[in-house]
DNA sequence: ACCTGAACACCGTTCAAGT
DNA sequence: ACCTGAACACCGTTCAAGT
């Protein structure tokens, strides 16, 4: 009976969450603006004073499921351990809200949000005198590989849900095996590097 | 004013057709049944008795824009070489359509279209000794890195187009250089089964 | 500052019916 | 075998107007 009489305004922040909260529970298609907008109790013309679109706001979204990758510490790792240790994390993130995946590939694509990959490695990079141009490509190696395996990975947990797939397992062995083989691709060339300098 | 006149009626081959013909010229969005019925002068219902759905249609248009890449020989080099021209050979057939990266990644998650790359670095991993489960893994690497450099890459094409972005060059030789990357992860792989084999 | 109400211009898909 | 016509149940977005 109480605490809904109030007009109760909704903050940015307010519509993320819940945005992320429905694209968990129902998956990307059903997370439509009128969907969200009916779960805040508002009309849908709404939403569009807090976003300008819903491309925007599915960016803060994606924000929001990349947060925890800010957080590792690898300013101490060697560049190919750090590698591995972002790479995983990133793919923890991702599979921790359904359909995230997708959603996070095409806010990245569109540049709409930024890879928290580049900056963590270019960190390790410099800090054992790494070059920046190395940084950079495995960056771009370990973001497309993550979220493009995650995509996969993801895409297999619906068609088993719905009984159209035996379950195949070492899903998560293979995970760790490819990335591990990029790690390794990057020590050769810092190898090659330390005996032929720029 | 001839050649109009005939009912001419339209092949499953020839919806396929003109929906990669859209796709090309006006870019994944425009890409609606709707569209494609005007297209092929039909009404839009006329294009379920061809296609069971949208998805199935997308599928088949994936599978036209991958098909250069069955062509390629590589059973007579080593695997990681072998990665690098099938990676280099799907990075081309992505490039060569408006948004093909997009359509491939969502049929190629869905499962509703294989993946070129497995058969083919299968064959050569078994024609050099190296065990399927190498390939196996080279294979989701390089495909999910493949289709996800090119998404961002196409993405970045628009971006430019929109005159959002000064073009940073170099595009080409960062995918060149991660995938060479992974190609020699995969070397390291193959070297150390050598030393200590199953 | 935050939201309503109503409209605009679209979607994919189904299905009876036509030829 | 291939297609029409009409409908169903949706979309994202805009904008004047309210409080």
């Amino acid at each position: 009976m109480a605490g809904s009489g109030s007009p109760s305004r909704r903050s940015k922040a307010d519509v993320a969450d819940m945005a992320l909260k429905l694209l968990d529970e129902h998956g990307l298609p059903d997370l439509t603006m009128r969907n969200l907008a009916g779960a805040l109790g508002v009309q849908p013309s709404a939403l569009y004073w807090h976003f300008p679109n819903k491309q925007a706001l599915l960016a803060a979204v994606s924000s929001r499921i990349l947060a925890p990758v800010h957080e590792v510490d690898i300013t101490n790792l060697a560049v190919p351990a750090a590698v591995l240790v972002v790479g995983g994390r990133m793919h923890e993130c991702l599979l921790a809200y359904r359909d995230a995946s997708e959603l996070v590939s095409s806010s990245l694509a569109l540049g709409l949000v930024e890879s928290p990959v580049r900056p963590k490695l270019l960190a390790a990079a410099r800090a054992q005198a790494v070059p920046d141009a190395l940084a950079d490509v495995a960056a771009a190696a370990v973001v497309h590989f993550v979220v493009g395996f995650t995509f996969h990975e993801q895409q297999r947990l619906v068609a088993d849900a719905l009984g159209l797939l035996e379950s195949e397992q070492a899903e998560d062995d293979d995970f760790t095996s490819a990335l591990t083989m990029i790690a390794e691709g990057l020590e050769t060339s810092i190898a090659r590097l330390a005996q032929s300098p720029v």
